[in-house]
DNA sequence: TAAAAAATTTAGGCGACCCAAAGTTTACCG
DNA sequence: CGGTAAACTTTGGGTCGCCTAAATTTTTTA
């Protein structure tokens, strides 16, 4: 038997099923993960006494599934290396979608902390960094395609200079300011300058790593509330405009 | 039982085992492949039936085991998703070997077609586009170091034009001729603008899916004879001077 | 060349998965 | 309140990959 605080690839997947299904619901019914499986229902009954077992999840015979802490930190660590990897594949890589998902399904149980910090810093560094972010990636694009008629190392040395003062030349004057994150609109990134207060919003991030230098991007912002869904290191988080407004970065020429 | 050309990811591991081992020598053991994947000498001799049976190995009872050429073939392809993630992991992530080595082993078995070929291609791009290369790496570790004291993007900016118009400085003149394949020295990185000839080197060059435009690397040179260990698409190729001499390059800046 | 040593295979077992079929429990409706 | 359909669990059986221990074959060496 597996130690107790660790899970096989298989049971990582049972979790994250589980944790998806309890986004979305309030509680999870077995019926629910074997199909989003695709297995056995006698399958997922085993595997929901393991998960009990080891602490994961809340589990009685013919009641609802729920996650425990313990259950619900470990769910997100692996929906995190899921969506590091998705980003990856389909934002760098240019994979669509379906071919994504099924790799990083199936890879995500195999990233270490280490990889997959770096692999998500990556990510980031490449949307924001001014030589990369689009144009480094029809770049990509150009060389892939390429069969007989690419451009030449010196060719595309000069195409990128000249991309580069233009951004220069956007850039200048206004694009680039300071701005409290709630001024962000939709699909809009930024880089973390300060984070205001001590204790809520600002101790929240902090264990999540999330410091001056790391990359926010707006998911989605309620028009009526204001609160916004951002996705910073890797996580999903939801925050209302006056934390939001306790967040100053520097906006993104994007 | 899995259908006859696939295989579990166990058995990949024995199959790039023994490929490893058959490299190094001429043929394998079972205690080398026992000793190799740290696994019990009676869990070879299963794994060594299995593929026989499927036909990637000739092997009888206390014969040795050598590779037939469809098990040669996928275990190029297995050593190739390996390394692969490697290079990424260790010269675009810049996680240290041993870690890396460890991901790769784990998700090498998960890697679709598609995506090692845009894979590989990525980390070749990196490596040869005028804006990627060792300060592309080098902002993207400043970057995932940055606590508090990071760089602004318009700082940043500033930075990359600065550091490509040296470049451009670099490369003017001289650097960048047409060259055969052999004129590079060990380390040293091309893209591929033409193969001359119809047969040999050429035919197995276009099996590769080796095209103008793909990036080739000088690992090693042999000052005697003049063979070159090249890689190129993921593939590993030891080519004659003769051979070499047929492939025009375009010099890397590097 | 015969025994000791080494390498290899066989036999049997275990744990982690999975499925199909049969048996329980729950929820709902007339 | 019973009946039934849906949801759930249990049972029994199969695969895969790994292990140990014992038997067998090959190689070494004295």
């Amino acid at each position: 038997m597996t130690p107790v605080d660790e899970l096989s690839a298989s049971m990582e997947d049972y979790l994250e099923a589980i944790y998806h299904i309890v986004t979305a619901k309030q509680a999870a019914r077995a019926k629910d993960i074997a199909k989003r499986l695709d297995v056995n229902n006698s399958s997922v009954t085993g595997a929901l006494r393991t998960l009990s077992e080891k602490g994961f999840i809340n589990y009685a015979p013919y009641d609802v599934i729920t996650l425990t802490p313990k259950g619900h930190k470990h769910a997100e660590d692996v929906v995190r290396r899921h969506e590091a990897l998705m980003d990856f594949f389909t934002k760098v890589l240019c994979v669509d979608r379906t071919e994504a998902s099924e790799a990083a399904c199936k890879m995500e149980h195999a990233v270490s902390r280490n990889i997959l910090d770096r692999l998500i810093r990556f990510v980031e560094f490449i949307e924001i960094c001014p030589r990369g972010g689009e144009t480094l990636i029809q770049g990509f694009n150009n060389h892939c395609r390429q069969e007989g008629n690419f451009i030449t190392c010196q060719d595309s040395l000069a195409r990128c200079l000249e991309d580069l003062k233009q951004r220069q030349k956007d850039i200048e004057g206004d694009l680039l300011e300071t701005a409290p994150l709630n001024d962000l609109r939709q699909d809009q990134r930024g880089k973390i300058l300060k984070i205001k207060g001590k204790g809520g919003i600002s101790k929240k991030l902090a264990e999540l790593e999330v410091t001056p230098g790391s990359i926010v991007e707006v998911i989605q912002t309620d028009t009526e509330t204001g609160a916004l869904d951002i996705k910073v290191r890797g996580y999903r988080l939801s925050l209302s405009t006056e934390e939001a407004a306790k967040i100053l970065v520097e906006r993104s020429g994007n």
